[in-house]
DNA sequence: ATGTCAGGCGTAGCCTGA
């Protein structure tokens, strides 16, 4: 499979499509990404708004669910090879949708959340992500294949990527065996693509709603696109759009952008 | 422990999840 153009790819988790949907319109015609991978629907498939997107010029392929979770990936290119969910997944919880488009396969991923370090949650989550890389395992030769992981991983991978660690180090988001699974996804061979533009850290894609996070400098960044090496390899810039997290009813999280040559 | 949001239920305000 051949990359033929240059691509931007990104990521955000709007916390209900429903109350962000015209952030969403606005914002696909302000930044013009190639490929928008979208959390937290929490709206059924026929509620969401496809047409909207359409007069954006973008199509989309949506996995929702009620209330929780739901995922989407939004695309001005044709998208092929659509699959909703993990493989052989009896799972009513919509989190991964995966798709071709412009010779990339994009995975859009909800990681679970972890409610709290010890918690049937917390169990779920680790779960998930062993779940996610043995499927990984199972399509794709990372020396062959340009795959970009994205979405909201809901794992902060370094100290730097936290505003305030001492606040998270031990939380569901930063903790020891949360980066260790991190650590095993991508070790089936995805990169980090974001982190070698901002390697000092102090760029984040999340402030909590609670206790004036974004003001505060408070923020982490657990929003991602990972990638094989030969796609990691084309990254020409990574941003995070931290003005999005300024506008009016927000969401919690900022769109997360890297541009691929 | 929790200073904020969003949705469900159901039509006020509490509950859950994040």
């Amino acid at each position: 499979m051949l990359l033929h153009t240059a691509m931007k790819v990104a990521t955000w988790n709007v916390n209900s499509i429903r109350a962000r949907r015209q952030h969403v319109v606005d914002w696909l015609d302000a930044a013009r990404p190639d490929v928008l991978c979208l959390q937290e629907l929490k709206v059924a498939d026929a509620d969401f708004p496809f047409e909207e997107v359409r007069e954006c010029g973008y199509e989309a392929e949506v996995f929702g669910q009620k209330t929780y979770n739901g995922v989407a990936i939004v695309s001005r290119h044709p998208l092929s090879n659509v699959v909703r969910g993990l493989d052989g997944d009896d799972d009513p919880q919509a989190r991964l949708i995966r798709g071709d488009v412009e010779g990339i396969t994009v995975l859009c991923a909800y990681f679970p959340n972890g409610g709290e370090v010890g918690s049937d949650k917390f169990e779920y989550k680790l779960r998930w992500m062993g779940r996610l890389h043995q499927m990984l395992q199972a399509l794709y030769d990372p020396k062959v294949d340009q795959v970009a992981l994205c979405g909201d991983f809901n794992v902060a991978p370094r100290d730097e990527d936290i505003g305030r660690p001492s606040e998270w180090r031990a939380s569901v988001l930063a903790c020891d065996p949360v980066r260790k699974a991190l650590d095993d996804v991508a070790s089936f061979g995805l990169i980090d693509v974001f982190e070698p533009f901002h390697p000092d850290g102090g760029v984040f894609s999340w402030w909590d709603y609670r206790g004036r996070g974004f003001e505060r400098g408070n923020g982490l960044r657990i929003d991602h696109i990972y990638a094989t090496p030969m796609l990691a390899e084309r990254a020409i810039g990574a941003t995070i759009d931290r003005e999005e997290r300024r506008r009016k009813s927000p969401s919690d999280h900022a769109p997360v952008m890297v541009e691929f040559e």
